[in-house]
DNA sequence: AGTTCGTGATATAACGTTTCAAGTCATGTG
DNA sequence: CACATGACTTGAAACGTTATATCACGAACT
């Protein structure tokens, strides 16, 4: 059953050639006759022969293969990062090894392992908190490392990341144009370098307008799913009409989902009493029951251009320059923010009854 | 910069050993003595000594990587598969090799090469269709191929796949369970294996209960999205009260959330107007705005015996007999499908105010 | 006819590891 | 004291490929 495969010795064997020959006929076909090269091809065929990629590598010194590190790939930020990813590197015929460290040390640190014993071309990561030290030694060792969506602070490598603080500043730029005065976000843990950014985008597009930092009603969340957000609304959806906020910003499409769906259930109207803004544009953002405004983030875009980075600094002519990359979101306006001078056409129909009692004080009162 | 490797001929040097050892060391620490061994692992540690896994693998035979080779590494199917293959590679101390063919022939055509020339210990693959007679030739030059949600039709290769028609029967028995008597099946094609095998299901279980194929109202759809799903629902829903079904099975839970959106939009109550199932348990099934019932597939169950089969095949004592396994999925009940006789505590406050305007019609008629 | 090219094909030496037969050397035995 | 016995260690031969230097040979020149 599991025959030995053929090796480049037998093709020529039955070519009846050197097997150098064979070898060029595989890397420089230009150089050998066309008689001669035609009857090897024949012979590859006919023995179904598979060039073996560990010699060719050993030959070479490295592999035609990068990997890509990620802390969950069930996550749909990371899949199409990948996805990116996978593109550049079809295009200039290198395989990727995607590795899970799943946010752990342990795993992480043994993925990097393995991928510098297979000799990758370089390693893109979005490394988990505080392996800074493994990172370095891999790269003095001679491996390549690309950061994808976190940036070095030692400028020691490229890096790729999006403009988290220019994604909060643009949702809440959105809000304040569309006359809302009071304005919250939810996001959580704080400690989270992205949560952060976003809070201070926040407070720089209040602040643009002419309001203080502490003008922004913070509700901190446990984590970033939906769970969290049905909390959190629950939480605004408790205080006074008059003092609760019009315009919510959270800090990624689940919570907003999470908050979109408490706002229902107390029959808070979004977007007549409450307009919502998440982060992300998950798909389905755009399917919720009130569609989703929401930052997105060009995902596809950071992975391509990490390869890309990866391949230039490996492949290059030796030129190379460590570069900071940094994307810039942008804001996908739908309904749950839609201001209230243009109401979608569905909105009669599309609105709970719900929003229809609640929905006499649309104008948000001004708030300092 | 990129410093050369060092290699185990460095090592043994720095340690004043033969090459041999330090590779016993390596391989067979147990058979080196004490003082020896701390001496070279000194070196190893010094030099930052790592495996060139390519002359490793040229001397083995065979890499220790399996390849995976899904349709779509966006689909949260196939990331809870790839991270079941992975559990179960890594307790084998093998690394996977994760490839997206993106259904597109040629991709899969290109990976497969790929993996072969990696001499991969086998390769997981759920097939783009009609890649049989490739996959055969893989297997013939010694490659253990395992077919991942598809079923091997000459039973020449293991297969791991989840009984869809199970699962369709599953989901229209609960219906029936609970009084329903005019029941839709949402999706399509119906070309595709998934979905025709999910019908199958559901007249199934309306044949055990007394009724013909014909009684099941299919409503085929172009695709299986949310898109798709409002239109089915905008149909389901424009039916008159009477005759409309008051059970709705849909192929996927993307769709279930379509028809979920159009049923709030027309003011019909969920679950009390119309019940609605899913499939697939995405993990916005439990978020949604009425929380999904759904069919679980144990989709990281279904990988992680993949790749067990692939390496009892690939690394057993050859004593290997393919297999075709089959997981059952189970059924999720949540409030889109609970029955009218134990209404969740929240409803009379979730409900919009239009399930009670439409909710008299309760009892649905018998149809058959 | 002898020389020089040029075109193709060949033989050979790596690449870094693992394995295995063969070697060394102290220790214990007859 | 010679010798067998272990316990380690060593050296050399693979694994399959690619690159490089070499070689054969006919055509085109002196």
């Amino acid at each position: 059953m599991a025959n030995t495969p053929v090796s480049i010795r037998e093709v020529a064997a039955l070519a009846g050639v050197s097997l150098g020959t064979v070898s060029n006929v595989l890397n420089h076909p230009e150089i050998v006759a066309e008689p001669t090269r035609t009857r090897v091809q024949a012979a590859i065929k006919q023995l179904g022969f598979i060039r073996n990629e560990s010699a060719r590598q050993l030959r070479a010194g490295r592999s035609r293969t990068i990997g890509l590190v990620v802390l969950d790939v069930a996550n749909p930020f990371f899949t199409d990062v990948a996805r990116g990813v996978e593109d550049a590197a079809s295009e200039a015929r290198l395989a990727v090894i995607l590795c899970n460290s799943d946010d752990q040390k342990a795993k992480e640190s043994r993925y990097l392992e393995v991928l510098e014993e297979h000799r990758v071309q370089g390693i893109l990561i979005t490394p988990v908190a505080g392996a800074d030290a493994r990172l370095a030694r891999v790269q003095r060792r001679g491996t390549p490392v690309v950061l994808v969506d976190s940036r070095s602070p030692t400028r020691g490598q490229c890096s790729v990341s999006v403009d988290d603080v220019l994604g909060g500043e643009l949702a809440v730029a959105h809000l304040l144009e569309a006359g809302h005065r009071r304005i919250a976000f939810v996001g959580g843990p704080l400690s989270t370098r992205q949560v952060a950014d976003r809070r201070d985008g926040a407070i720089r597009a209040l602040e643009r307008a002419g309001f203080n930092a502490g003008d922004l009603h913070i509700v901190e969340t446990p984590a970033l799913n939906v769970t969290a957000g049905q909390q959190a609304g629950a939480t605004i959806a408790a205080l006074p009409a008059t003092d609760r906020p019009t315009g919510i910003f959270c800090a990624n499409d689940l919570l907003a989902l999470g908050v979109l769906q408490e706002m229902t259930l107390h029959r808070i109207a979004v977007p007549e009493d409450i307009a919502i803004v998440g982060y992300d544009d998950v798909d389905f953002a755009a399917a919720a029951a009130v569609p989703l405004s929401s930052v997105r983030q060009p995902r596809h875009q950071l992975g391509r251009a990490a390869a890309q980075l990866l391949i230039e600094e490996a492949l290059g002519d030796g030129t190379h320059r460590h570069r900071q990359v940094v994307f810039e979101p942008d804001l996908v306006i739908r309904r749950s923010s839609a201001s209230q001078a243009r109401r979608p056409r569905r909105a009669p129909r599309a609105r709970t009854p719900a929003a229809e009692e609640a929905g006499g004080s649309h104008a948000p009162a001004a708030a300092g």
